[in-house]
DNA sequence: CAACAGTTTAGAATTACTCTAATGTACTGC
DNA sequence: GCAGTACATTAGAGTAATTCTAAACTGTTG
């Protein structure tokens, strides 16, 4: 990826990226602002991606974008909350944010923190209790928590 | 249960759970101290339990014994180290410790925190990707999640 | 384009822990 | 038993992740 082009001139991929990320924004209702538009163009690229908000706060301003830590702080929440993103919950230290909300479990490298999605469609699982009285199934996250060796 | 007995006197079933735990202590290797013993006659009673460290310093402080945050955080890292315990991650907040240490998963209610045990051992999971070379799995978790309806 | 609701922000506050360095205590060997 | 030492405990400071606050700013609507 060339850095020769910095925060003047855009190239025109990533003028489509923005338009695509104002339009999902539009489309949850929220209002696009330019911090919302710029996480937005990072996280909706089309890559599945894990992020926490110190490294998507990091990434953002790396690209030239004037974004404070307590709108990352929002922002991804607001995702979270218009079914942009999902929380995945790994470690007591942070949470991290997945911009793939399909059906799908996790891979995840205590050591390094590396996560990797593992698509649901081809995952069973049987012998779960019946859901209790009163109560419904949010997800069912299944966390394979592998060792290098 | 009958709050009569403070510190002082201490009913026999009470020394019984004290006397267990501090078994299980040298089992362990680890030096059966006051504190320690206070924290295992309170996880080790037989009952499955998921605690907090604030809440068992709330705990133990409750029932007379002088124990530290400090030492309630180091403790439950020796009991988990030692196979004593296992620490479960469910939410971004804060970590539980379960007493529960075979093999089995969770049901969590995300707006009450209550965490319940699935057993594992009529659970099965099919379909997941082989494991990557030069990595092996830890351990699988299951976390179902419930909202309350 | 004025007005207002919705947003952003810096910095303080909070929460959940971890660290430090001083004091205390269980286990050895005698 | 008791001294010596290695291990434990502790208060309080420090840190990391996150939330709150209240003031300044900006899309949108009329």
């Amino acid at each position: 990826m060339s850095k020769a082009s910095a925060k003047t001139s855009k190239s025109a991929s990533n003028a489509a990226i923005v338009q695509a990320a104002l339009e999902k924004l539009r489309a949850a209702g929220l209002r696009p602002t330019k911090q919302r538009i710029a996480l937005g163009a990072l996280l909706f690229d089309g890559r599945d991606r894990h992020v926490t908000a110190e490294a998507l706060h990091d990434e953002v301003r790396g690209a030239g974008a004037d974004v404070s830590l307590a709108t990352v702080y929002n922002t991804l929440h607001q995702f979270t909350e218009a079914g942009l993103l999902r929380e995945v919950v790994v470690n007591a230290g942070a949470s991290h944010f997945d911009t793939n909300v399909g059906a799908h479990h996790h891979l995840y490298y205590a050591d390094s923190g590396e996560l990797h999605d593992v698509d649901a469609t081809d995952v069973r699982i049987e012998g779960l209790p019946a859901v209790p009285r009163g109560a419904e199934i949010e997800r069912v996250d299944v966390i394979v928590r592998l060792r290098r060796r």
